[in-house]
DNA sequence: CAGCTTAGTGCATTTTTTACACTAATTCCC
DNA sequence: GGGAATTAGTGTAAAAAATGCACTAAGCTG
């Protein structure tokens, strides 16, 4: 092995996030169109290089508000990409983190280096900067995990929801249809929704209750090692009778 | 932001394996003592620097080979630690990577940078070098999940196991109790296991069946949707009525 | 052959999951 | 103002899964 170990001081890292939003039934990312080299113009993930004096967590923080104006926003990290030839710059390898907000909550400001900032539908979608889209996918992934096993759906959401509203969610990132009945069951036994006493208004039809998710019960609950559990359980379709 | 990047490729980065085995009913993981600086000859994992033209998942496959001798193993990145002060001689961030392995079906070689290479026990052990603890820990978690999510725990065991031994291995990983009849009927009722038609030999009382596990019928089942799932489930201790 | 040690097994009860279809409330349009 | 359109909201029975629990079986040892 080397014994001379500035060869291996010659890296760079980046950060890639992937911010998820939820708007008109539909799972939306964040995405800038990069006003700098390499993929100059084409849209992509919210990331920039690491400072050498930063950690990776402010690093992504800092870069995302840098980038879209975003701050104070809850990440985390999921994988860590570093195929040789993924940058044409040298050797650059990215973590990327990944993020859920309410897409009302925050206004999206471009600096310089995005040219422009955007919501995009999910699905669909594909980027061809670097190697985006195998780091959305893999946010994806994690995205469906993280939705069966703790209650953060309710984070895409406004504060005041609807359980169709929600349910429409689940749907829309599990990517298969839920039965109502049984998924506001399920939902309303975990006692983490509050019933807001308000309904839905301006709706053309029978107006909703709206609900609320209630954190303290739930940090109670789970010191009470209450498990956030959500099965993927889509209908069953009928299998028809082979006539033979 | 920038505009002159050669002040990012000034990093450079690690992997560090967290190598799994079981053995007298207790997890092991295997470190080595560092020949080298930083932290020499203290207990580590086995890490190195990533060469600058080679990717993460084969850097770590060869670091691994180079100080242990195990080779072809199966390796599974964990999480990226970068904080900026983990290493004496720059910035270095480090990549993790996880696997289980058989003990016994491996010889381990420890190379010029590792003085010894050694299985040490993981409760109760305590790495002092750079944040190997944290990296260990993460690792511990991860393989938690995993072994409730996928019929990994084979891995660990010889081909041919007990179902006793099968439930101290989950029992062992899962720190608590489990119930035998019900381990029994959750794990036998999957099918995944095979009656191998023999019994132990050499134990001083009742030889148990030996089983192993059938990886193709796993394989199939998965493209069936099948989903192996194992609840934490200890054995509930009886509350005693309160004597008012 | 008696005693030790671990293997191996079943059932009844409770809990959870599943499948499924109608009535209720509001707006819109005529 | 009444009927049509639209989505909200609700319960139950049957099936499946999870739980709690204690005795007999088989081989070894001295």
């Amino acid at each position: 092995m080397a014994t001379n170990f500035d060869n291996y001081f010659k890296s760079a890292f980046t950060v890639d996030n992937v911010i998820f939003g939820f708007d008109e039934g539909d799972l939306k990312v964040l995405l800038i169109k990069r006003g700098e080299e390499p993929h100059l113009g084409e849209w992509a993930l919210p990331g920039y290089f690491v400072k050498t004096d930063e950690d990776l967590d402010s690093a992504a923080q800092r870069v995302l508000s840098e980038l879209t104006g975003l701050s104070k926003v809850y990440l985390e990290q999921v994988h860590t990409f570093g195929s040789v030839n993924r940058h044409a710059f040298g050797r650059v390898i990215t973590i990327s983190y990944f993020s859920l907000i309410k897409i009302a909550n925050y206004t999206i400001q471009p600096s310089s280096i995005a040219l422009q900032t955007q919501w995009h539908t999910v699905s669909d979608l594909q980027l061809h900067a670097f190697d985006h889209d195998t780091i959305l996918a893999a946010c994806l992934q994690r995205l469906k995990w993280l939705v069966k096993t703790r209650p953060v759906g309710f984070e895409l959401l406004p504060p005041k929801f609807t359980l169709t509203e929600l349910q429409h969610l689940y749907e829309a990132i599990l990517r298969c249809p839920l039965d109502k009945r049984n998924f506001r069951k399920k939902i309303l036994s975990m006692n983490l929704l509050v019933d807001c006493g308000e309904t839905q208004e301006g709706v053309a039809h029978r107006p909703a209750r709206l609900y609320k998710f209630d954190r303290k019960r739930y940090n109670r609950l789970v010191e009470q090692g209450f498990n956030f559990e959500l099965k993927e359980t889509p209908i069953k379709k009928k299998v028809q009778e082979a006539s033979l």
